[in-house]
DNA sequence: CTCAAAACAGACGGTTCTGTCTGTCCTCCT
DNA sequence: AGGAGGACAGACAGAACCGTCTGTTTTGAG
């Protein structure tokens, strides 16, 4: 299907230019606080258009939270890869939270925030939410078994648990204690496969 | 008939019925899904009452997060003074946020919730959960401190760590595995007083 | 019995939101 | 040269939202 899109210069310039704005608005303000006119706007994109590429508001937002679980997979990968062995991979992955927390603009999970938005657990999103949570602890436990922890299902849970504490602490409260004590957890679990 | 007798006695009863269904529904729908109309709908109170008792929803809000507030410290407290140590009320927290995991209905950290609601780091919202949070590290450490952990203020900072993210992972997908971890994580914090 | 306070009932205005529609312009391909 | 498709521009309908308003009924106190 890309390749019919690829045949022209510009592969659709304004669906691309919509679903960034997207990516950025719908994280930095909310998804319901964003409006259609606001996110058109923000594109320099007409409602005709933006209706022709998504039929809805709640199809964009379902667009949206499938990209931020692509382009996390995508750094996640491209980390696993760069690195050398599984134990500096899981450290640089602990780093990205970090640094991500002390980014200006952080304002917390993607997921939980859009998780908080939408209460039917039966919602897409929310199903995206939890496969996007799926993949990621089997990814973790992979790791963790390529190091040879004991139990790496457990280790995979508790990273996660540490990183999502990290995230919600971070943007509620103190990001400097919330990443120290990541950090401290994480070491801790880590330190079992030696 | 007992709505009937009970409006009588305390002084604004409405006051109390319509802070009592924002307790629930802000939680369960989200803030900004619950409508004026539904919530004066579902407090059986008019729109002029609602207007008299709150000025505004988003005085409302405010109300509805401090009574969030109130409500969860109290029950700390409770637990605390009913417990016969530190070490006995430190479980018997844990324990409370694993039970609130698997109640049903859970829908995940209200503070957590109600801050991805609202973007700006200045509302007002946004400070009452940063004092929560204060007071809330700050009473685990005291409880560290009883029980002579070598760092009370690490410990308190890992064990809120490891209960938000136990929230919030038990909301978007696990919260057996979610459960699970917490009790692993908080054994390790207190395995290191001894 | 009377009166003030409080809650009830619901219409209304003004704004905002989603989504549809008509029509025009530009660009690329044949 | 000409035709088709994509994007632009913006009006419009219908609903939901917040907040104000005018009245009516109920209740408890003097």
């Amino acid at each position: 299907m890309s390749a019919e899109l690829q045949r022209r210069s510009s592969p659709a310039p304004a669906r691309g230019r919509i679903l960034e704005t997207a990516y950025d608005l719908f994280y930095r303000e909310g998804i319901r606080a964003v409006g259609v006119d606001q996110l058109i706007a923000a594109s320099s994109v007409t409602k005709a258009t933006f209706y022709k590429h998504y039929r809805s508001k709640d199809n964009l937002i379902l667009e949206y939270i499938s990209a931020r679980h692509r382009r996390f997979r995508d750094e996640f990968e491209s980390m696993v890869t760069e690195s050398e062995d599984a134990a500096t991979a899981l450290r640089s992955i602990v780093d990205a939270a970090a640094k991500e927390i002390t980014r200006a603009g952080f304002r917390g999970c993607a997921f939980n925030n859009a998780a908080a938005e939408f209460p039917d657990p039966l919602h897409p999103l929310r199903r995206i939410v939890a496969d996007h949570r799926d993949w990621y602890v089997d990814a973790l436990e992979t790791l963790f078994r390529a190091i040879a922890h004991p139990f790496p299902g457990s280790a995979a849970d508790e990273v996660l648990l540490a990183r999502d504490g990290a995230l919600a602490g971070a943007y509620m409260g103190d990001p400097v204690a919330a990443t120290a004590a990541l950090g401290r957890m994480v070491s801790r679990v880590m330190a079992e496969a030696a």
